[in-house]
DNA sequence: GAAAGTGTATTATTCGACTGATACGGTTTG
DNA sequence: CAAACCGTATCAGTCGAATAATACACTTTC
């Protein structure tokens, strides 16, 4: 069974995708691996404080991903094969880090001070979850 | 006058935020000074193709933050003193880079590779611009 | 001073995210 | 078999983002 107790809700974004992304974090570590139960969707909802309908938009995406695979009556399944992890974390890398970068360059950083600042955050990541209002 | 020759919309977050970023991020590079003329609420909002108040929205939050001042009549000027400057670049840079920090550790990516994709990917940010839906 | 441009405010409307409640049919378990 | 659990679907409602159309008061400019 897939734990989401790590799961951290960030204001920003909509909560399926928060959830989207959680799962397919997981599935790139390996912390979440092929032939893992997801939780009921009434399960998770309940866990998260979030309607059932929220639950099953994510699952739906991640079914479409070839992350999941549903079967009307029993649990959800992780059924992410080698191909599709490999996907997945080209995906997020290039999307996450390149986000960053565009902003950074705009802000007139260097190379040197972005990297500098990422290799900072990595010893405390607790840096940057003030309110941003 | 602000140019927003540079500005790309982003699915994703709220335009008024974009906008708000656009600004803060220019302030920090210094491509935007203290003296400097916001375009009107309807001559940017015609430009960027969205209504004059989501505009009027980013400007009473630029307003709120030190960094746009309004007289009612006249066109707002960019009021940012070095202090409040200085506070929009930590703010920014901890944000954007904790952020990434987080989602990267999640994933199972060590400092080291980290580190070596900001600087894979600052010689093509054009990496990451894929629809993500 | 008059016209044009500007910041500000108001009301109504559309749309997607999210909630809440409920229902149906299939699977699992005892 | 029967109860409990599960995925799926639907409808109604709230809320914030964004649009659309006006209107008012002030400033700049000629």
């Amino acid at each position: 069974m897939i734990s989401f107790a790590e799961f951290v809700p960030r204001e920003g974004s909509p909560i399926y995708w928060q959830i989207v992304r959680y799962v397919q974090r997981g599935v790139v570590a390996g912390t979440i691996q092929s032939g893992d139960e997801m939780p009921s969707r009434r399960t998770l909802s309940a866990l998260l404080g979030v309607n059932p309908n929220t639950v099953q938009k994510a699952c739906r995406i991640l079914e479409e991903e070839g992350i999941l695979t549903s079967h009307t009556g029993a649990k959800s399944l992780v059924t992410a094969d080698e191909a599709v992890r490999q996907r997945i974390r080209e995906e997020l890398l290039e999307y996450d880090a390149g986000q960053l970068v565009r902003g950074l360059k705009q802000m007139g950083i260097t190379r040197q001070q972005a990297l500098e600042v990422v290799d900072r955050l990595w010893d405390r990541p607790e840096s940057g979850e003030e309110e941003r209002e």
